[in-house]
DNA sequence: AGGATTGTGGGGAAAAGTGGGGAAGAAGGG
DNA sequence: CCCTTCTTCCCCACTTTTCCCCACAATCCT
């Protein structure tokens, strides 16, 4: 389980430390691709797995499946760490972010995020209002 | 159950003790979020994990899972005590609180909670002045 | 009064964040 | 086909932060 938020710089090589205690858990391998919203997914190998099975025993047909296929994949990259725990971005991902040389790094329970700090202080108000307004129903 | 309020100084390490009555229940491992008014909540390692699943199946769709997931997640960070009762205050969550050098614990009955001073003298007063009529609210 | 517990502070070892060099390998042009 | 260039990956080095331990004064309990 992943949680908490920290900030990191990426180098003139790309590259950014994840949380030592989001190591272990990503040791075996993870694979990056591009979130939903305007950040980059980090899948611990594991659920990564699970997912595409998940994703490949839904689609209705194989025209559907191709398309889903290419969607998920063709933007999934696999990394591992260096000798410092850092991580390898792709070009591709970061400029889907939108991160330069600032790098927050998200737990999301299952998953890993990394996000842009511009991206992130818009993402998190809104998340929040959500989660008050919901938190407030639960009392209800 | 957790109750009283006793204020301790933070020191330039961002450590602070718990009152000793309540490091046997938080022993096992604790929780620190931002709290839902200006303030730092810890829960109890199994309280916390009841409300994340109790929250995650609130959401209506993927879209609002995953933003709820974040805030949840993304603002909690764990946390354990030192040699002498003490945890560390990750900085993002003293800035949510505006703690400085002091913090006030109080024990709101299943979880902790951490102020600064000022905030908790002004939620105090609106807290006694709303919690007669909340009572009277409740008879009826 | 005396011992144990608690609040507060700090030092030092270990880990983590950051940056860079150089070898190995891939790409590309002559 | 070979040489050059660029990229990728692995290792090394430095600085900062974190974590764990020790110390002392004040307080509480017996």
């Amino acid at each position: 389980m992943f949680f908490g938020e920290s900030a990191y710089k990426v180098d003139d090589k790309g590259r950014v430390p994840l949380p030592p205690r989001f190591r272990r858990e990503l040791k075996t391998g993870m694979v990056l691709t591009k979130g939903m919203e305007k950040c980059i997914t980090v899948y611990p190998i594991a659920q990564w797995e699970r997912l595409s099975e998940s994703l490949a025993a839904k689609a209705v047909n194989a025209t559907s499946l191709r398309k889903l296929t290419r969607a998920i994949f063709a933007s999934a990259f696999s990394a591992s760490f260096d000798g410092q725990g850092r991580i390898v971005l792709p070009y591709a991902l970061r400029e889907h972010a939108g991160i330069a040389d600032t790098a927050i790094v998200i737990g999301a329970n299952s998953t890993v995020e990394l996000w842009s700090e511009e991206e992130w202080k818009a993402e998190k108000t809104s998340a929040d209002e959500q989660a008050v307004k919901i938190m407030e129903d639960l009392g209800a």
